[in-house]
DNA sequence: TGAGCGGCTCCTTATATATCAGCTTCGG
DNA sequence: CCGAAGCTGATATATAAGGAGCCGCTCA
């Protein structure tokens, strides 16, 4: 079984919004804003909350949720803050998705990578350990990336849905259990 | 020749995972 | 004063977003 770690969400809202003045109106520590580093504002309602990015285009983006309450409260959050700001009409956005679950995984056992490599499929696999330790694993559904490490932790990221990510580590299992 | 435009890459944020280099700090 | 230990930042993965900078191409 997977456990999220983090996920990243998109919306937009039905406004124009004026970045330079909503920070100074919400300011420290709630809101952080630096043009020149970067476009978007971040906005943060509290220690080890997951964090907010607000563009001038009205589009946002949730990340660090770990659960899809915390992902949809933040959203509720947010939106209510800026109806409170008089920034919304009312509490709602234009549209909402789901961009990018992160899960982990364990395969519960120390895993030779490159005997996985190719029990997985070369061109399936990327597997360089003096670039970086992990197995990189791209399954032929491509709805997701795994990746595996020698001490049989594993990370599933860019699935859209948690079902995807669910059912790509329940296949990596199966396959590895058939060379055994 | 140069202006303009389209496409591309990088930046930033979160997050797990592991391994390296390089640096600081601490004890004997 | 030196080795060990600890810490930091790089490596790679996905994903949204807007802006800056770059490159190549077309047209006047």
């Amino acid at each position: 079984m997977v456990e999220i770690v983090n996920i990243v969400g998109s919306g937009a809202l039905d406004v124009e919004l004026d970045l330079e003045r909503l920070a100074d109106d919400i300011g420290d520590p709630v809101a952080r804003y630096n043009p020149d580093n970067y476009p978007g504002m971040y906005l943060r309602f509290g220690e080890d909350e997951p964090l907010v990015t607000v563009y001038r285009t009205v589009k946002y983006i949730l990340t660090g949720a770990d659960s899809d309450d915390e992902l949809h409260s933040l959203r509720e959050r947010f939106l209510a803050f800026f109806a409170n700001l008089g920034v919304l009409e009312e509490p709602e956005d234009e549209w909402f998705s789901v961009q990018n679950y992160v899960c982990t995984g364990d395969l519960e056992g120390a895993q030779n990578l490159n005997a996985l490599a190719i029990g997985l499929g070369l061109e399936k696999t990327e597997y360089e350990p003096e670039q970086f330790p992990g197995l990189i694993y791209r399954p032929d559904s491509r709805d997701c990336v795994i990746l595996i490490f020698a001490t049989g932790r594993v990370v599933v990221t860019g699935a859209r849905e948690l079902e995807i990510a669910e059912r790509a580590f329940k296949q990596l299992q199966n396959t590895l259990s058939e060379y055994l």
